[in-house]
DNA sequence: GTCTATAAGAGGATAGAC
DNA sequence: GTCTATCCTCTTATAGAC
């Protein structure tokens, strides 16, 4: 990919600290409490200088979901490349990857209701190719860690896949790290384990 | 509890059907769409009135959220009764009782993030009340239940507890109803397994 | 492309008659 | 208590100078 004139990178760079901001405040507020002047603020630049970039605060959040994807298919893609790993390892690896975006205040909430963020998603074509491609790879090795024994058979892929990504919006962190009396990776081992092992006890193997 | 005169009781029933409409729409659209002209456009009445009746539009998802969990409490109280009912099956039924609740959109999205209604929650009484009396009881069941080796004695309580919570707002449901391809019975089924048995496969007892 | 200033409109809340 | 009509704030989005 070129990295065009000069002018076009500081262009980039101011984008992407715009993407940044939004990002973080997707993640403390959500789309609907979130304000374009909070945006403007954020980033220390004029309102009206956003919507030189951007052409709705829509957009805006469209943006920083695109940046979220392409992070989540870097991690993927670079975890398809270890050999060693089995796909349950690699599952749990973006499962954990997730939660600890969570934790980091960085993960911005998947509109799942009736918003007009969704509709704007729903029609980005970045959006969705990164959606499918990261979807495959995971849908990949799911199938592969059933039929090596490590993820429940009984299990449609689907369902699998769905608790995967709902550990990114899993309020379970959050309340945990309100209380105050435990570490982020404690937090995480404990979501980990209830996700993949379940609230039940395991019966000896 | 008197039911008052002929007038009151008119009146409690009007604020109830205005109650269900929020509640509906609370889970159609979460607090923030929804907006205080469709509530009164469902319940049929001017908005003005409603605010005879409701002091504001927090005041109001309060109300639903305060009727939720009056309902879990007689839910919870009433598992309670059946002696021969284990806490592992009490903890599953309430878990079910919400996913059923979700799946026929009757489940308000909780509040998890910045919120004017979180603040206004936070200052209800009813509701805290009702959410600690709920929280006790099935903190006990929790606390049994890992007792007789029915749930992981490795997790606390607490992160079993808000387990069962995040059920109410799982998107995992949702996502499986919106595939059209499996019954709800049949998704509820699932996601109590996935969420008690966890993902991966059982070892053999 | 960045700014200041402002348009345009949605939505929460209320006035006042009945 | 219910209505119609209105107020007023907040927020998205843009106009126009530089």
């Amino acid at each position: 990919m070129a990295r065009g004139s000069f002018r076009e990178q500081v262009l980039r760079v101011r984008e992407d600290a715009i993407v940044v901001s939004v990002n973080r405040l997707l993640a403390e507020k959500g789309f609907e409490v979130m304000t374009v002047d909070e945006v403007a603020a954020d980033v220390g630049i004029a309102k009206a200088s956003l919507y030189k970039h951007f052409a709705s605060k829509e957009a805006l959040a469209a943006a920083a979901m695109v940046r979220l994807l392409q992070r989540a298919a870097d991690l993927v893609a670079e975890l398809g490349t270890q050999a060693t790993t089995s796909s349950i390892d690699r599952l749990k690896a973006v499962t954990r990857w997730a939660l600890d975006m969570q934790l980091a205040g960085q993960m911005p909430s998947l509109p799942s209701q009736n918003s007009t963020l969704r509709a704007e998603l729903m029609a980005n074509r970045d959006y969705l190719d990164l959606l499918m491609q990261v979807s495959d790879r995971l849908g990949e090795w799911i199938v592969d860690a059933q039929q090596r024994g490590d993820i429940n058979p009984a299990l449609p892929p689907e369902v699998v896949l769905y608790s995967v990504y709902a550990r990114a919006c899993d309020p379970v962190p959050g309340f945990l790290k309100a209380g105050g009396q435990y570490a982020d990776e404690q937090i995480v081992d404990w979501v980990l384990a209830s996700c993949f092992d379940g609230l039940a006890t395991r019966p000896a193997a």
